[in-house]
DNA sequence: ACGAGCTCCTGCTTGC
DNA sequence: TGCAAGCAGGAGCTCG
């Protein structure tokens, strides 16, 4: 599950590995692996050959090559991978030659690459993804007062791109229990002190999982040499169904949330007033 | 404008 | 043993 500690662990490998380098080929070999593209699999083909790759940029969960008059985007969804350390497999969708394979692999295709304009050096696609916590842009006040305006549990609000970019399901669930709140409190009925101490927690929690290189529960988050993360060890509350609080020994609780999966201490993180 | 719900997709796990 | 349902979920979309 890419988010962005797992993102910029990419980024990074992908900025050693590809820069300086230029795109000798490129073969689409599933036409879904390009969407947002404005024109057919051809056309993205033919736009990013030959094009010299510079830097790696990344915005939340989303990377890019700036190239000279386009951005060459990429996004990994839930399993999309960049390899740069072998063979394409049954799971690539797109092949670049840059010189020594580029390989872009996704195993459910929620993930996808483009190529697309950029304006204030953001690509277009990306205009209404907010700044990300480590983003020079990013306004820590402006994201208070976005999150306390809002009924919504505080848990979509996190998860909302719109207002803070980066954070998923697992730097989520990790946030709120470091912070003790419950998920489904509204962001209207917390504090400025508490959102405030929300959003710091998401911070550093995810600076910790770069660190350990990412969480990886399965072979579909590596990173570009196939390494795995290591943040999965240190996770407290995300996955951790039944087994102990690490702060208080309550057994941790699953709980539905949008179709999906959520994880609170139910001591640590009660809904209060 | 906001919030809830749906859809896309594959492969592993669980239950009958 | 086999099949179906459940589950993982990012982001864009529709609907009320």
């Amino acid at each position: 599950m890419p988010e962005l500690p797992e993102v910029e662990v990419v980024r990074r490998g992908l900025e050693h590995w590809t820069t300086g380098r230029d795109i000798v080929d490129v073969q689409v070999l599933h036409p879904r692996a390009v969407r947002r593209h404005a024109g057919p699999p051809s056309d993205f083909e033919a736009v990013v050959r030959g094009a010299h790759l510079s830097e790696v940029r990344r915005r939340g969960k989303f990377l890019w090559w700036p190239l000279p008059d386009v951005a060459l985007v990429g996004h990994l969804g839930m399993s999309g991978q960049f390899r740069v350390d072998g063979e394409p497999g049954e799971h690539t969708r797109i092949l670049f030659d840059i010189g020594v394979p580029l390989i872009f692999d996704d195993q459910r295709t929620f993930g996808g690459m483009w190529a697309e304009p950029m304006v204030d050096g953001l690509p277009v696609s990306l205009q209404h993804i907010a700044p990300d916590p480590f983003d020079p842009h990013y306004d820590r006040r402006a994201v208070v007062r976005i999150i306390r305006g809002r009924r919504a549990p505080v848990k979509a609000l996190l998860l909302d791109q719109g207002i803070v970019s980066g954070i998923g399901n697992i730097y989520a669930d990790e946030a709120l229990w470091q912070a003790r709140v419950h998920w489904r409190t509204p962001g209207a009925a917390l504090s400025a002190r508490k959102v405030g101490e929300l959003l710091d927690a998401a911070q550093e929690v995810m600076a910790r999982a770069v660190t350990a290189g990412g969480t990886s529960f399965d072979r579909l988050y590596v990173n570009v040499n196939g390494s795995s993360g290591y943040f999965q060890r240190d996770l407290a509350a995300y996955g951790q169904q039944d087994l102990p609080c690490p702060r208080c020994g309550t057994p941790i609780v699953r709980e539905p949330f949008a179709n999906r999966s959520s994880f609170r201490c139910p001591r640590c993180q009660r809904m209060r007033r």
